[in-house]
DNA sequence: GTCTATAGAACGATAGAC
DNA sequence: GTCTATCGTTCTATAGAC
């Protein structure tokens, strides 16, 4: 092809590096990391398996990417379902939002959280745990300053909130049982938690 | 060596595996899993380096080994922490005796709670989490069953303290900060989250 | 005409079946 | 314990954009 890579090319290329992401995400959330071969990721995506390497170091690097932007953007969401409200609500929505979403697509939610895969992808878990407790330290710190909740170490509360969602979806997840109390009992829970009253 | 293994000659090689594990355990302890090179541990354990693949299939088997002589160990000594009491009493001993024992050996902690290590020891990890989950499980229940605590889906709530209980923890065990004020929250957070009053 | 990106086969390691 | 199937990765000839 080029010498230099027109603009054509250029863009070219990143279609097709958002293809290979997109097959990769997809066998992902169908088959786990497992069932996501990097022949079949080639094979969705249209290009030949030695193109995913002209792409990604390896295997390890394009599900870490995959893992980057799913989950920024499931932040994102999160961030913004609990961006107003009182301190309750916000709590609540944050316990809503991630855990319907995450039993809505059960298979990709395993392998987001807890299936074993690769230390790369371990790494990033521990970010976007931070991630998620500190948008659930702002609704408690805010709830604190209201006298909405009552005096308490916001961000180490926060972290076991994140800890405990992540922990009691694994097994319902991981077993695809389908339980209609599961959410209701984490909601509870959150709020007993950080010191609201329980309706 | 011998052909048949006589007693002694069995004996002999159980105490070189004992003594591989342990020094295993104290490098982990101390320098984590990347600081666990199978030189140091042979060093350490006054073997060769290749005695350590006579005893165990590689280095992960190795450390998957220590793994579980250790962790077994905590969830024994848990357990047994919060063998009686009302339900308040036997979280408030698993809360107070998993984090204490932790935030006396960090390093290990941390090793033992995320480090990122190798899918193998991952697994372990999420059979680990089910061991203590399960202690707990059953002092909620029985604090459903006297009234103590509010009805509530037990396993669910147990797996979310399990989950909380760590996060917590993965912070504070990676900084190395001590807060005074950490296990007094993360039992204060407990006890309202299962439902009893807050002292 | 030049040189890069692609396809697809080949290679070596590894894990699972028997 | 051995063997086979499969996977991640690399290599090389070809095609095609400049």
């Amino acid at each position: 092809m080029a010498y230099r890579r027109t603009p054509r090319v250029q863009d070219r290329l990143d279609a097709q590096r958002d293809a290979i992401v997109a097959a990769a995400a997809a066998l992902l959330a169908e088959d786990g990391y497992a069932g996501t071969t990097v022949a079949a990721v080639s094979a969705r995506a249209g290009v030949a398996a030695g193109t995913v390497y002209k792409q990604f170091a390896g295997k390890v690097e394009l599900i870490a990417e995959v893992f980057r932007s799913i989950v920024t953007h499931e932040v994102d969401v999160v961030r913004e379902a609990a961006a107003s409200g009182s301190a309750l609500d916000r709590a609540t929505a944050v316990i809503e939002t991630f855990s319907r979403r995450a039993l809505k697509s059960p298979r990709r939610a395993y392998v987001l959280l807890v299936e074993p895969v690769d230390p790369v992808i371990d790494e990033l878990r521990l970010e976007f745990r931070r991630a998620f407790r500190d948008v659930i330290t702002d609704a408690i710190e805010c709830g604190v300053a209201d006298g909405e909740l009552p005096p308490q170490n916001a961000s180490v509360v926060a972290a076991a909130l994140v800890g405990a969602l992540g922990e009691a979806l694994v097994g319902p997840l991981a077993t695809g049982a389908e339980d209609p109390d599961l959410v209701p009992t984490l909601i509870a829970f959150t709020h007993r938690a950080i010191g609201g009253p329980v309706q």
